[in-house]
RNA sequence: CGGGGUGUAGCGUAGCCCGGUUAUCGCGCCUGCUUUGGGAGCAGGAGGUCGCAGGUUCGAAUCCUGCCACCCCGACCA
């Protein structure tokens, strides 16, 4: 999309970086892997949580929050769940520190845990642990609760936003009564996030199922959402998980049927995290900075003025509270930056930077002919409009920003699916073209490591929308019935 | 955990191989004047445990040993 955003991945991770810490969203803390969220980026996190937030209540959910340090013997009662998280947890052994000879502080050693707590990498245990307390008749279900929270994965490598020690995400973990019930959730939830990420974010997604070594650690079937970033490698954006009656089974929560049997539940879980900033910054942005949406965009529009002298600036702050006080009353956010500690022109590439989807300039000239400059950030557009009609004028075309930065997103994304038949094309598409590569595949995990170890492609997803087509895997030439979405990813 | 690299002012850096006055430069910061329609100019100024701890030496940012932190490449990544 941008003239220097290249496929290379060590350009594009520098660039990546440098954005997100210019446009003032995070930065590294130098804590393992840890970041801290600025204001500017935490503002994007709270307009995502409002928005997401509202979208549960209306699914009928409702919030509660659960405890950070899970007991290790809570953890490990589901066996393919600890499997899949064991490796990267971060565990607390001791409670209290002490002053040495040396006057250093060490932990104490007479202060050691009998059990072991973990620091939630996601809540399953500790909340199915409870909810054993809470069901007991199907009058109690279903149980529908969603928590805003933070969990730590000790992953090996991070990047800022998209893959952090720490993270911030909401977690749903409902309970049913019936199979099916909890089926129609995950897919459900898997909705609620594509609608989401598609018209809040405006980054098209594929929705799909993942295959069983890509499922979630203690699933039955994992719903996804996955986005492409204009490297060409695919995200993660979203995931929605079908559990059984695993985590029940483990944690003995039953109830009784209104036939008086008991039966143990059937359950789901769904998250999406602080990951998304990070799809959101590379599915837009360009080589001026972060582009925003407008739904997202804590600033809608950023009111510059141009002046010379104080009265100068006094009649044009005058028109510019005029004008932003017209856009507020539409629900637009308005900034009107007046400081005189930097100039226009340092203003405006500072609000590129940080992805301000529109911009006002006012100045003499503009007041003479009762007019402003108009600049849009998607297209780095500039015209000089009337005064008059104004804000409803800056109301459509937020309104159309909004699509258009969808619309582009997604023939980007639609022109990096390619088909292809053979392993040689596969290896070629995804070495120079990147993106989603539709192939056919026997359906086999075997097969599927396989191709990853050659071409570090994984499967991102079988796409809802496949459809019944006889082929031959790419890789093995056994018989297949469906094309699924390759692609390398982060 | 393997392989490579880097730690010098808030940020980015030169100096290190070949030890020697007061540690270099840029950005940023402070003061003043001029500026303000796309990241201003000039002048002056402040700011340093050279990652930490030992060692060698008359003398260490520089050489030696140990430790720590971070970055990149692998492995890992619901």
């Amino acid at each position: 999309m941008s003239k220097n955003l290249t496929k290379r991945s060590e350009d594009y991770s520098k660039w990546y970086n440098e954005l997100v810490v210019k446009a003032d969203l995070a930065e590294n803390s130098g804590v393992r892997g840890c970041m801290v969220i600025k204001p500017y980026g935490y503002a994007i996190w709270e307009k995502m949580q409002a928005q997401l937030d509202k979208m549960f209540k209306e699914t009928g959910h409702q919030n509660a929050y659960f405890p950070l340090f899970i007991p290790k013997s809570y953890f490990s009662k589901e066996a393919s769940h600890v499997k899949g998280f064991a490796k990267e947890c971060a565990v607390v052994t001791h409670y209290r520190l002490k002053t040495d000879e040396k006057g250093q502080i060490v932990v104490d050693e007479t202060a050691k845990l009998e059990e072991e707590l973990i620091v939630r990498p996601t809540s399953e245990t500790i909340i199915w642990d409870t909810y054993r307390k809470w069901i007991q008749s199907y009058r109690d279900l279903p149980l529908l609760i969603n928590q805003w929270a933070n969990v730590v994965r000790w992953e090996m490598r991070t990047r800022l936003f998209l893959r952090t020690s720490e993270f911030l995400w909401q977690e749903g973990h409902t309970a049913h009564a019936t199979k099916q019930e909890a089926i129609v959730e995950a897919e459900k939830m898997q909705g609620v996030y594509a609608d989401f990420v598609e018209n809040f974010m405006a980054i098209p997604v594929i929705k799909g199922t993942k295959t069983e070594s890509e499922r979630f650690a203690g699933a039955i079937e994992t719903y996804c959402i996955e986005a492409l970033m204009q490297d060409g490698k695919a995200l993660q954006a979203g995931t929605s998980h079908f559990l059984g009656q695993n985590f029940a089974k483990a944690f003995d929560v039953k109830f009784a049927t209104k036939e008086g049997s008991q039966e143990y539940v059937w359950a789901t879980s769904w998250g999406a995290s602080t990951r998304l900033i990070g799809a959101l910054i590379m599915t837009h942005s360009d080589d001026n900075g972060l582009v925003l949406p407008p739904n997202l965009a804590p600033i809608q529009v950023v009111i510059v003025p141009i002046y010379k002298s104080e009265e100068q600036l006094q009649a044009i702050s005058k028109k510019a509270e005029s004008i932003s006080k017209e856009l507020r009353a539409l629900g637009i956010s308005v900034k009107y930056d007046d400081r005189d500690t930097f100039k226009p022109g340092w203003k405006f590439a500072e609000y590129e930077l940080k992805g301000v989807p529109l911009r006002l300039s006012i100045g003499p000239r503009d007041l003479e002919n009762e007019e402003v400059e108009l600049a849009r950030r998607d297209t780095l557009t500039k015209e000089v409009i009337p005064q008059e009609g104004l804000a409803l004028k800056i109301q459509t075309l937020l309104g159309k920003i909004q699509i258009e930065l969808f619309q582009k997103a997604l023939l980007y994304r639609n022109e990096h699916i390619t088909k292809v038949d053979t392993f040689e094309e596969f290896k070629e598409v995804l070495e120079n073209k990147g993106g989603f590569v539709s192939a056919h595949w026997d359906g086999t995990p075997e097969t599927e490591e396989q191709i990853k170890n050659l071409t570090k492609a994984t499967i991102r997803c079988i796409p809802n929308s496949t459809i019944f087509e006889e082929g031959t895997c790419v890789f093995t030439g056994n018989a297949s019935n469906k094309r699924v979405l390759f692609a390398k990813a982060y």
